[in-house]
DNA sequence: GCGTGTTGACTGACCAGTCAATCTATTCGG
DNA sequence: CCGAATAGATTGACTGGTCAGTCAACACGC
């Protein structure tokens, strides 16, 4: 119907402290159906995909009924909405803060890899959900989003620009592809952990944010320690 | 029900030579309505996406009864399976071959990221279809062909080891992860063009052939000219 | 006794897949 | 050559099941 509701107005992200699920025991309200809803949303649209699973699915999960699905969000749609604007908009956040400081390039991208590479490690169902049925999801809801998924490129762009500019990164890699191709790397990364076609152990996350930065920086900057000696030996097509 | 039939046993890409709809005219028998449906459900797939279409827009776009393309296919999914793997084997098929071939780390994976944009160039729908639906549907699709897909990511592994081996490409960087970096730089750069993120004039798609190579390759291969002054400056955590 | 929270049975639409009937081509006996 | 028999191609109305979203009623604090 009527385009976005937009709940959420804050960052609202941690909660969730303790371990157990029972009931509130404490004195304040019953703890947040709306974000038990949504936690659970997370476990089911990661095990079985958003398009097949029920809503159904997702209120059983959450131990609720089904119609406080529709107390709390608009549509099904709105539920995924909801995940994924929530995360992103803490991304872009961190981005831009990362952007604002001065910090050499190599540290900048490497904030951003060990954010999200953290965030999968933290929560891998959500990144899972918000990668598979998002950010890849050309029809439906990755064109719906696509506007809020660009500025994460821009804003990457924006800082490859700024290393071109102070002579760290190599001008002839157009800053938009260079910012796609560092994203598309950690992307895929990820996909490797989800599929499970890659170890993912504590030690190798920790040690893919190493790579990702080795890999891409080393691609794009400008070769060695600056000395002149060895600059433009073989690239130049 | 039972698992994959798996028709369409040659390459059978060909075809699709003239331009004109309208009745078969010539002598023979009408031109394949098999391949006259595979062909339209590139096009539905690709703009309404596999969960959101029909069979009956498929039937619609391909000129048929409904029924036939239950005629041909056991299933809607099969349609989908069909055209992924029909596309996949072909390219598993190129980087076979790169491989055999006595060439440089360089021209060999540059031969496979010219291979993958050659073929968005030839046809972006079906590119978009297999990434969007199967590649990147980590449930439903890209669960069923998870073995077909990790043999390629196998195949570029297995390249990359062979330059560490040959002393081209740094070893410390895992060949795993490295394949899946390669991988991951091009997919990203068809799904920027997909989501209309890059542009993508011929000339654009031709320099992003050199920009994968250089990026990728420039991060992966042992600084310069192995002088030996150079290396580790400031890595190894 | 009002509003917010909560419940779950119900409905209306939608669509994958079925099937009996019709059409077309090819074979073959006479 | 012709017409009957056979097999495959083609048609589209119909069915059965599924689910998103609705709604009337109930719970409970203030």
């Amino acid at each position: 119907m009527s385009a976005s509701r937009a709940r959420a107005p804050g960052a609202a992200t941690g909660s969730q402290g303790g371990g157990g699920e029972g009931p509130p025991a404490g004195g304040a309200k019953s703890p947040d159906k709306r974000r038990l809803i949504l936690d659970a949303a997370v476990r089911v649209f990661a095990r079985q995909g958003f398009h097949a699973c029920r809503v159904s699915d997702i209120a059983d999960e959450a131990g609720v009924a089904y119609g406080l699905v529709y107390h709390y969000f608009a549509s099904k749609d709105e539920v995924l909405d909801t995940l994924f604007l929530e995360r992103w908009e803490v991304m872009l956040q961190l981005i831009r803060d990362v952007d604002a400081k001065p910090l050499p390039v190599r540290e900048k991208l490497g904030a951003i890899a060990s954010f999200i590479i953290d965030s999968y490690s933290h929560d891998p169902d959500l990144m899972k959900v918000i990668i598979v049925e998002v950010t890849r999801a050309a029809n439906s809801f990755g064109d719906t989003h696509i506007g809020t998924i660009r500025e994460a490129y821009e804003l990457i762009g924006a800082i490859v620009e700024k290393a071109q500019a102070d002579g760290y990164f190599k001008p002839e890699i157009e800053a938009r592809f260079a910012a796609m191709a560092f994203y598309g790397v950690i992307e895929q990364l990820l996909t490797g952990w989800i599929f499970d076609l890659l170890p993912q152990g504590q030690e190798e996350l920790e040690r893919a944010k190493w790579v990702v930065i080795e890999t891409v920086c080393g691609g794009l900057e400008i070769d060695a320690v600056s000395d002149g000696t060895t600059a433009g030996n073989r690239l130049l097509r």
